[in-house]
DNA sequence: CTGAAAGCGCTAACAT
DNA sequence: ATGTTAGCGCTTTCAG
């Protein structure tokens, strides 16, 4: 099993040395043109490849980056995976991809694999703010960018203002005629969930309006989570009279859980909720916080090559923009067209 | 960069031979016992890792396995995902993750990288059945198994019994009281898409009804191509009292268009899909066509695994069952209640 | 500008 | 049972 064919058959077809062979792969410029076609023309000949792993061995770098997202089933991530690998793609970087599945166990070992394999570098979007634990990278001087969610550690990140683009979507929630907002919050140790949360909190505090304890409930990001939490807040007495969902899923499950109350937005109540859901286009249409996934993807890439190439200065944190779009969902006017 | 303790550190400070520390870490029988005690001592003590690269080149055997999948964004395969990362992980091997995103010039770039990284082999949804290409694959002798989707060439393959699946569905339709039943197909290189479509000709046939060519319209496996081509159906004067959509992201298009038009099933008409939706539940309680998605790619792997531990029999064919699950979307007396 | 030689970290013959 | 040695395939000094 293996590449059969090595630098050394080249070199002997080619009737150079291996160094020179190596040479004319690695675009070294000091070479005669006309070795570097005999060699060119063998490596045609005998299909040769390099072996990536002797490589490595001997520059003690590999041109892989690690990519560990925490949940594969959301679009959101998946959309971000493209903005990863095609700016590594451009620095002729391969990217492989880990799905924490939001289980810090799970992550762990990615990171330890990220770490055995030497890989170049690793962006992740850490399952816990506080728990994730990015030690063994540390350890063998691997650089790591996060994307999406911040950790406690001093790493590169890569994020929206969350806290502004909840702002936003409650304060249009409360602009629309909104009174009592509930909200289906995501879990506790992960920095977006705060940030959001945040966001709404701030909205109606510069509303004047106080913060009712009753109305924010905690999903875990996904579907089942966020429709148990929506089923909360409908199934009050006082039943808020909008709703803002932290994340997609969330939203899915709160739509859901609407559904099966025979409620819609925005007649019975309003509904914001954040990142992209063009997925689930037959939904009615949507009021969501939306993110540049690509480019948080790209960004994030880009930084991590940068400190790949050696740069040591201290942690970066980029924050994007995160924009708001009005739909139907939660736009009294509109639907009276 | 890199991992600075090596085995000849281990090995000092063991007061061995690196060859007595390569023993120990690869579960060697014929060491003392007191020699093992000391060399797990230096290893933790020095925190040491083995080198992968290293260890690879020496022994010419990775322990990764490479999935590459034709489209991330479906959660049909993200389950699958996870069958295959059990299976591996139980015997040792780890996953890495490629998304071909239906494209075969993606798909030929990550079976490269699986040959150039000596992977131990590859499992692999092909873009194509007839113009996916694991020349580079088995010219390395990487075993590879195809899930979901067959190609032309001999190699193992895992998938449902798709013609039967798509001909029950059809056939329930039929026995619902639909006459013209509208296809969504799929791609046509794509063999699910060939076996479902049969599927479909084969219920008809069975019914004593002609297959109607404008009844056959096709999709790309995705939310808009079939948005697109159930709007064809829907549109036309003599509209398709049933719908069958050929994979799940089809079937979000055909109910988005529904949508648009103000249809509902199963009131206007009768609609099946294939693939589990779960996280679609805000949607009407859909029939389905219901693969063992985690067991095909459990079942994948262990056949994986085997042809890396040599097993040269000629190519197998896993076929599994498809499940239809009859709910709300064509089950008039179910809504009737 | 090219080649010879050393060595990345590890394991597997071969010796002892 | 343990150590010595060679070498996986590649790149990179160092000579020439």
């Amino acid at each position: 099993m293996g590449s059969r064919v090595t630098i050394r058959d080249v070199a002997a077809v080619a009737e150079v040395s291996p160094a020179t062979v190596s040479r004319v792969l690695n675009a070294d410029e000091r070479v005669a043109p006309e070795l570097r076609e005999r060699v060119l023309a063998a490596v045609e000949r005998l299909g040769y490849r390099p072996n990536s792993q002797a490589r490595s061995l001997r520059t003690q770098a590999t041109r892989v980056i690690g990519l560990i997202i925490s949940d594969i089933q959301n679009p959101f991530f998946t959309s971000l995976v493209r903005g990863v690998e095609d700016a590594a793609q451009a620095s002729g970087y391969s990217v492989v991809l880990a799905n924490s599945d939001e289980d810090l166990g799970k992550e762990q070992q990615y990171l330890r694999v990220a770490a055995a394999e030497q890989m170049a570098g690793v962006i992740l979007s850490p399952a816990s703010s506080s728990r994730t634990r990015i030690g063994e990278l540390v350890h063998e001087e691997i650089p790591v960018v996060t994307i999406d969610r911040r950790i406690a550690a001093d790493v590169d990140s890569v994020a929206v203002d969350n806290v502004a683009g909840a702002r936003q979507a409650v304060e249009h929630l409360l602009q629309t005629g909104a009174r009592r907002v509930g909200v289906i919050a995501g879990p506790e140790d992960v920095s977006t969930a705060a940030d959001r949360l945040e966001g709404y909190r701030a909205a109606l505090r510069a509303a004047g309006l106080a913060v009712d304890p009753e109305l924010i409930v905690r999903g875990d990001f996904r579907i089942d989570g966020g429709h148990r939490a929506a089923a909360r807040l409908l199934d009050r007495p006082d039943r808020p009279d909008a709703l803002f969902a932290a994340n997609n899923l969330m939203l899915i499950g709160t739509l859901d859980a609407m559904a099966e109350r025979g409620l819609t937005a925005p007649a019975d109540l309003l509904l914001a909720g954040f990142d992209e859901m063009s997925w689930a286009g037959f939904a009615p249409p949507l009021t969501l916080v939306e993110q540049p996934t690509y480019e948080i993807g790209r960004l994030a890439t880009q930084m991590l090559l940068r400190r790949i190439a050696g740069g040591t200065a201290a942690a970066e944190h980029v924050v994007l923009e995160a924009t708001l779009k009005v739909r139907a969902s939660s736009d009294l006017v509109r639907r009276a067209v």
